[in-house]
DNA sequence: GAGTACATGTAAAACGTTACATGATTGC
DNA sequence: GCAATCATGTAACGTTTTACATGTACTC
């Protein structure tokens, strides 16, 4: 079993429907964005080897008067190795490199105005992304099969948790610090 | 400017003491743990490079009886290069590669039994996580220095908002998922 | 016809982990 | 004496980003 997960994350949206390398980018972004990335780099080179596994198949479609639409799909034999991983248990919890708590930890090299912008900056890329969740579970519809879980929607949720918890301890350190700030 | 944030990392906590790079990578589990990780094949070769540079140096204490005991500190150039780089704003904010979301985005693939496992599993991992927090924010004592934010606290209380916020998803996902499992 | 977006791909560089090698010291 | 831990370091490998090269199609 491969351990790089890019050929996962593409065999999945693969399993979704046929998409082309360009495609796979574009959507990676819009619906795995605030949990997964991949660049090009990654994509067409795995592509590739699905390829030559017999993990997926690569059809271009004919088209009239422009370039021929290519397209990957997943094979059976792809499905059952996505499936299979799938069912193993997640190895390890996500590594959070994060650089304002870096920056923030290592603080008494500042002084405290500078340290509160640095938190001000990030509650402010916050609260665009919260905008942003809104405005995709707004554009999200009821589910499609209503009989079944609503697994995209879940994985929304969660970013918009967390994104909640974020934007409140920013708050709250970002008060914590004001009361550091002299007053004149 | 250098843009690998190892080298800040390591400075950063230089900044606050001399240290040997096996130091170096206790004290990044143990303090930064949570938000930052380091190996043994970075941490040496980055001290190498700083003390080249002149912006660390590298002393050994004879001691008596032991093997001599090396410990790298910060030089002046050193305090001026973390500084600017504390100073920059924050660039991008992280990655978050999240294997669990991939897996239940894909979740059609599987049963909502396999699903809930998953998720059920993490849960398992966050509260030990969480009784992990508590431990450390109860052996923290009062502030070193009462006059000035506690920047450590700061980082730990982000990763403990983060993890509620998180076992909070675990559950309501594990409730809205066991409502799609057929009782018999 | 010029510029932008579409589309595919490769190469180099940077980043990061893991495994290994080596040897000293400590505790049993 | 043996095992565990301390301590330093390197090499190999794998991952990931960035920059580049190339050409097509659309839009002003």
């Amino acid at each position: 079993m491969r351990e790089n997960k890019s050929y996962y994350a593409i065999l999945g949206l693969l399993s979704i429907g046929p998409q082309s390398g360009y495609d796979l980018k574009r959507t990676i972004e819009q619906s795995l964005g605030h949990f997964w990335t991949e660049s090009f780099g990654q994509i067409y080179p795995v592509l590739k080897k699905l390829v030559d596994e017999g993990l997926a198949a690569v059809s271009s479609e004919p088209q009239t008067g422009k370039r021929d639409r290519i397209a990957y799909s997943i094979t059976e034999a792809g499905r059952e190795m996505l499936h299979d991983w799938l069912l193993k248990p997640i190895t390890k919890l996500p590594p959070e490199k994060n650089e304002l708590l870096l920056k923030l930890y290592f603080g008494h090299n500042l002084n405290v105005e500078d340290n509160l912008r640095h938190v001000e900056d990030f509650y402010a890329k916050l609260l665009q992304t919260r905008d942003i969740y809104t405005m995709i579970s707004r554009e999200a519809g009821p589910s499609p099969h209503p009989h079944r879980p609503d697994y995209e929607i879940m994985t929304l949720q969660f970013g918009q948790k967390v994104v909640e918890a974020i934007i409140e301890w920013c708050e709250e350190t970002r008060a914590e610090l004001l009361t550091y700030i002299e007053k004149d």
